[in-house]
DNA sequence: GCCGTTTTCGGCCCGACTGTTTTCAGTCG
């Protein structure tokens, strides 16, 4: 399909932003419900699984939810032309330079306009630029509506646009959390004191960190909270609320609760956001009141305020199981709770394998080798408590070896595993691990192995994976994939989009062709549990195993200590609807044998 | 503008914090 230009969900989402803006400076009371409207198909863009355009080659644009007949037509036009003449027409009049300085935290429509407007920012090419100027100038402190404050806070809010990574990797946030946590809890007014919101949800990647403690003595809490060693500023503080600044740009948003209501304190900070509004709206049918305080139960003019000391308790005082917060994005999980048919996640402790390691052993690639030895491997994965692992280090360079070559390597390669397992079986006394004899092997271009069929079969089975070429189109890079999945020794497809968090986009490939091809042939995709990856992505292993792909999960280690990365595997998996029968490592030695060998 | 297990009309989640405005608006989550 010819089109205008590549119309990206962000670029949709920032309209939508901007056009609920202008509908908010236009007519507030008139528009109340299109602004929320607007705002709504911006979140919905925003956390979309797949591109927006991609959906409206499909005629799918309608299926968004928060995206009505209008909007997909006006939508149609900007991916057809570019622009939209309904959308115009609503952003008719506003300058542009209000939706810059909007993207400014804090700023929304209106301090957006008031500056434009008394700045006389209309045309400035560079408006956020103008404003900081105009601060320090002292202009703004004059300003109808503005103060000292909000000169020094939009100065702030400009150095924090400008400085600060938006988006933190998993473990980066979690272990910030957990210095705060511990900080905390020495002392003892703390209760008890949790990570919330999309860290606690473990979403791939966290914006502030948010926190939930449980005290008696809110203002004792707080005042520590503010007091942390490493803050850099505090940004607010109340008498439930905190907000303090660390250094790097993350935002740390504390909130106290009383242990009796402390159950509907961290299911409501816990989110999502669209989980909880799924959830209000299905309590108002129930004549309920959900908050961070309890449920408001009205009858006749009567009401009364529950309150839960746990999350299981208010779940279930909605009539539905407790839901883990992985699942909490209004996926379909408050429908299927309340049928008590949610499915039992996988834990950490149900994986008895790593299927992606890279030792030391020297392949002579062109890639990364890892550092540590197969010994060293082994007594690792005994620690956490494994069965096998799978070992798979990167092909021999293809430039530099010849055939013969490559096949030397892999061989002596083969030997020095099978020694060690031939070992380890008889070593009578102890659990021992079983090491498979596998490779990382690159697609090329064309979707051809790095290495000949002879290489291949000195394996028990081969990863592959794409290590260049990302920007093919959709249709070349699929059929790319599938060529190279349909080599009988190949079983697993790793790191399937390529992406690297805040760096790389992932390839684009069709997914529900792979998906299909996978389940036919028995290919499995894996969960890459590096945090710089964390690929398949959550929301596609939630599309694959609605489809019965299935999954392994690999820490990608280059040395052993990464294997300790296996829990954020776990925690796409989790996100991505999973059971442990969905994921072939979490399958017993010998049942894990059969599935490479079938074919 | 979107949406539907009381609805195709008439609803649309709830509350904290800050700054400036002496009673509330704006922003955020």
């Amino acid at each position: 399909m010819k089109t205008h230009k590549e119309v990206t969900n962000l670029e949709i989402s920032e309209l939508f932003r901007a056009l609920a803006a202008s509908l908010e400076l236009k007519n507030e009371k008139s528009n109340k419900f299109r602004i929320i409207a607007y705002e709504r198909a911006a979140d919905a863009v925003e956390h979309l699984s797949s591109e927006a355009k991609d959906l409206w080659d499909e005629g799918k644009l309608e299926e968004i939810p928060g995206i009505g007949k209008s909007m997909a037509e006006s939508l149609g036009e900007v991916f057809k032309k570019g622009t939209s003449s309904h959308f115009d027409e609503i952003l008719k009049g506003i300058p542009p330079s209000v939706f810059k300085l909007m993207q400014l935290p804090r700023v929304g429509a209106k301090t957006a306009s008031k500056l434009v407007h008394f700045l006389s920012l209309e045309h400035s090419k560079d408006p956020i630029s103008s404003l900081e100027k105009a601060c320090k100038e002292g202009k703004v402190s004059s300003l109808e509506g503005f103060g000292q404050e909000s000169q020094k806070d939009l100065l702030l809010a400009i150095d924090e646009f400008r400085r600060f990574v938006k988006r933190h990797l998993l473990p980066y946030a979690s272990n910030l959390a957990d210095e705060i946590i511990s900080w905390m809890k020495e002392d003892k007014s703390v209760l008890e004191a949790y990570a919330l919101g999309s860290l606690r949800r473990m979403a791939s990647t966290v914006g502030d960190i948010d926190m939930a403690i449980s005290t008696n003595e809110p203002q004792k809490v707080l005042s520590r909270f503010t007091q942390y060693p490493k803050k850099t500023r505090i940004i607010e503080k109340g008498d439930k609320t905190a907000s303090i600044l660390l250094p790097g740009g993350v935002q740390v948003d504390l909130m106290v609760g009383n242990p009796v209501l402390f159950g509907s304190l961290l299911q409501h900070f816990t989110g999502s956001k669209h989980h909880n509004i799924k959830l209000r709206e299905y309590a108002i049918k129930k004549n309920m009141s959900l908050s961070e305080y309890g449920i408001k139960v009205k009858e006749g003019s009567n009401e009364t305020t529950k309150k839960f000391a746990t999350e299981k308790s208010f779940y279930n005082f909605l009539s539905m199981e407790f839901i883990p917060p992985e699942l909490r994005e209004d996926a379909g999980e408050i429908e299927l709770a309340i049928e008590d048919k949610l499915p039992k996640l996988i834990e950490v402790a149900d994986v008895l394998g790593d299927l992606q390691i890279h030792s030391n052993f020297d392949t002579q690639t062109s890639h990364d080798v890892g550092e540590s030895s197969i010994s060293e491997i082994s007594k690792k994965a005994l620690e956490l408590g494994y069965e096998y692992v799978a070992l798979t280090d990167h092909n021999p360079s293809v430039s530099n070896h010849k055939e013969k070559d490559v096949l030397n390597i892999l061989k002596k390669r083969r030997e020095k595993i099978e020694e060690y397992n031939y070992s380890a079986k008889n070593n009578k006394n102890n659990r021992v691990i079983f090491i498979f004899n596998s490779l990382e092997i690159d697609i090329l271009q064309d979707g051809e192995l790095a290495i000949s069929d002879a290489a291949l079969n000195l394996l028990d089975f081969a990863l592959v994976s794409i290590h260049s070429s990302f920007r093919q189109e959709k249709k070349t890079a699929t059929k790319r994939v599938l060529t190279a999945l349909s080599h009988p020794k190949v079983k697993i497809f790793a790191h399937p989009t390529g992406r690297l968090l805040n760096q790389r986009e992932g390839i684009e490939l069709d997914w529900n062709e792979i998906f299909d091809f996978c389940v036919k042939n028995n290919k499995i995709l894996e969960i890459n549990a590096d945090p710089a990856r964390l690929d398949l992505p959550d929301f596609l292993v939630r599309e694959g195993v609605a489809r019965g792909v299935k999954f392994s999960l690999g820490t990608d280690s280059h040395h052993k200590d990464h294997m300790d990365n296996m829990r954020w595997g776990v925690s796409v998996a989790r996100r991505g609807w999973l059971k442990s029968d969905d994921i072939v490592n979490c399958l017993k030695l010998e049942d894990f044998k059969k599935v490479i060998q079938q074919s």
